[in-house]
DNA sequence: CAAAATTCTTTAGTCAATAAAAAATTTGAG
DNA sequence: CTCAAATTTTTTATTGACTAAAGAATTTTG
């Protein structure tokens, strides 16, 4: 994440400490579940005190937030590459995009840091935290908008298409099902795709929307 | 909401105490914030401990649920009258959904406490409110749902529409709109109603899926 | 180098949530 | 009607997230 101008003392300092939280956070979370994640705990490995991580994070759920940021460049890489390798119907990409998002999801993270972290962003009572989640929400957005101006580009949807209205419906129907998806620890990424797919279908019968 | 067979003495007490706990609730949420609601102030008023509320209704969000669920008969039986009121078009009938389902949250509760219970609903640490709110869930979108079949009955929908799926797809369009509009105090019913115009034209050009 | 500014830690407290023991009360048997 | 058994609530105690304020360091700056 491009890191540059080592600016003053007190700013290496902050994010040294930054950094040890979060890679505590992340021992904690590989070698036990999501209870034993404690703020205490975190602190102490970290070597600062239970009020800083506080400070820096604002609640467990932002530190939980921190941890599912990390691995977003990763998911956008990811995205931009395997979304190339589907059919050619919008609707092939958009349950590419879901698939993706849902393995990434399942390798990288719990379902329990998820639920976490979505409930954070939608009680809204860490302020910062909304914009954060919201940021990578529009970048994910983003790809799927991207898409739909590349096919408007290459002559496969009209011109009449807005490409930002249309990105972010997908992107809204496909997040409905992630959730769905990240609720119960039983549901699968296959259950998830043929609930989107019979969405996308129900909408737009030929693949494409107003055909 | 149709109370019935007064079964056992302590089934009666069980009904008086929970009565009392949600009329606490309810007291203290219009007089005061949200934040003024604590779990030791609701059993105060309601004449019983903190660890019975906690028994009773899981956590403070299963509180506040119950505040919800309460609203929820008369939130259906307006659904059901003022969709009628509205244009032909499907959008028109989505629209409307959205539109009534937001001025019934902005006259019966609080969107912070919307968000709590949305929060919780997602967190799923306790079982039995997913479940509970989920079934809110259910109600909701089997209004869309029947208006579909409604408009396939008619011939004004094609016989190859799946209602249930469709219905789906367009409740969850739907809420993920009524949840951007719940998550922050300063967005409007109207910006909510002009973000899902743009998702539904984006999707369904004609106002109808596949024309 | 010393005063000033910044930042962390300590300390103390509130509140949600849970567990276990203790107390009260309904229920059911005689 | 009474007393033991079953059920349910309250009491008590603890953990852990989160916040506020005062105090302790340490970097910064003149």
């Amino acid at each position: 994440m491009t890191e540059q101008q080592p600016t003053s003392l007190r700013e290496r300092q902050k994010e040294d400490r930054k950094a040890r939280i979060i890679a505590a956070a992340k021992s904690l979370f590989l070698e036990a579940g999501l209870e034993k994640i404690t703020m205490e705990a975190i602190a102490e490995i970290a070597g600062v005190s239970s009020v800083t991580v506080h400070n820096y994070y604002g609640t467990k759920s932002g530190v939980l937030l921190a941890l599912v940021a990390e691995s977003d460049r990763e998911l956008l890489a990811t995205l931009e590459r395997g979304l190339r390798a589907r059919g050619e119907t919008l609707t092939d990409r958009v349950l590419g995009f879901f698939e993706i998002v849902c393995r990434h999801t399942q390798t990288h993270l719990d379902k329990a840091i998820w639920r976490q972290v979505i409930a954070a962003s939608v009680s809204g009572t860490e302020p910062r935290f909304g914009k954060l989640y919201h940021e990578l929400d529009n970048r994910l957005a983003s790809v799927l908008i991207r898409e739909v101006e590349r096919m408007v580009g290459a002559g496969i949807l009209p011109e009449t298409v807005d490409p930002a209205h249309l990105g972010w419906a997908l992107f809204n129907l496909q997040n409905a099902r992630f959730i769905e998806f990240i609720a119960a620890d039983g549901s699968s990424c296959e259950a998830g795709l043929q609930h989107l797919r019979n969405d996308l279908n129900a909408l737009m019968p030929g693949g494409f929307p107003g055909r």
